[in-house]
DNA sequence: ATGTCCTAACTATTAGGA
């Protein structure tokens, strides 16, 4: 089983990259991040045509996530509790009775002194204590998305010199080293220990030709899911141009797991 | 280097992104 995580930057204005990627890929499950998208407005018969159900949770402008799946799924929550102020930011699907499928959009935190930091550090608080509480369902899950945060110095072109900046803080850190401590791995992390590859690169000053990029975008598993795991790739060619088509500033992120 | 780029929105300028 192929699954995969993309924040796609505008699903409606990515229709056909997105296309692209589905038929070049052929992905089983795919976490999708930033629709910008409500959900009255999602193409779900554009998406059966390519051979996907959609499970959505939009929002008008901004955010939104939802999960294509080829393979029979199960919506089984949506949203973060106690923070619908930040927007619609992740859904949770069972696949086919063999895994928990969750994608996250966390919040950017903006700056260090804006109130978007604090607020990113207790979402991140009430992601760990929602996916704690998670008891029923497949024992292999998974959790996949745009983390917001450089997990470590490697995963920033800025190296050492991004320390202590915002996505690369001691708080943001430890809120996702919280969550990765009820027992996920980083699968890209875990192949490949000493690799520096990034998943996301600023639009601007051709940042992605100039290596300007950071590794934000994981797809985290639980421990029975690593040695099922056959491969993991961060997609970096579906961040260039197709033809006359902008790619998002997010490449997609996919692993092939025997399920 | 708050220069740059992209999206959505009460279509023109602004907010948000990371």
């Amino acid at each position: 089983m192929r699954i995969a995580t993309w924040n796609v930057n505008g699903l409606r204005a990515r229709l056909d990259y997105i296309t692209r990627w589905l038929e070049d890929r052929q992905p089983d499950v795919v976490g999708l991040q930033e629709l910008k998208t409500p959900d009255e407005l999602f193409p779900h018969d554009y998406f059966k045509e390519l051979g996907y159900e959609a499970l959505v949770h939009g929002q008008k402008s901004w955010n939104g996530v939802a999960i294509l799946t080829k393979v029979p799924a199960t919506l089984t929550g949506t949203g973060v509790a106690n923070q619908d102020a930040f927007g619609s930011r992740l859904i949770t699907a069972n696949i086919d009775d063999k895994v928990s499928f969750t994608t996250v959009y966390c919040p950017n935190g903006k700056n260090l002194e804006h109130a978007d930091f604090a607020g990113k550090l207790g979402w991140y608080d009430d992601l760990t204590q929602q996916w704690q509480l998670l008891s029923d369902g497949p024992a292999h899950r998974i959790i996949c998305g745009d983390f917001n945060i450089v997990p470590k110095a490697i995963d920033g072109w800025r190296g050492e010199a991004g320390e202590g900046s915002i996505f690369y803080t001691a708080e943001e850190r430890s809120r996702l080293q919280t969550l990765m401590d009820t027992g996920l791995t980083d699968l890209f992390r875990h192949k490949y220990p000493y690799a520096q590859e990034f998943s996301w690169w600023d639009y601007r000053g051709g940042a992605f030709h100039r290596k300007h990029g950071l590794r934000i975008d994981f797809i985290l598993a639980t421990s029975g899911l690593i040695d099922l795991t056959e491969e993991i790739v961060i997609d970096r060619d579906y961040r260039r141009k197709i033809d006359d088509l902008t790619a998002s500033d997010h490449a997609p992120v996919y692993a092939d797991i025997a399920l």
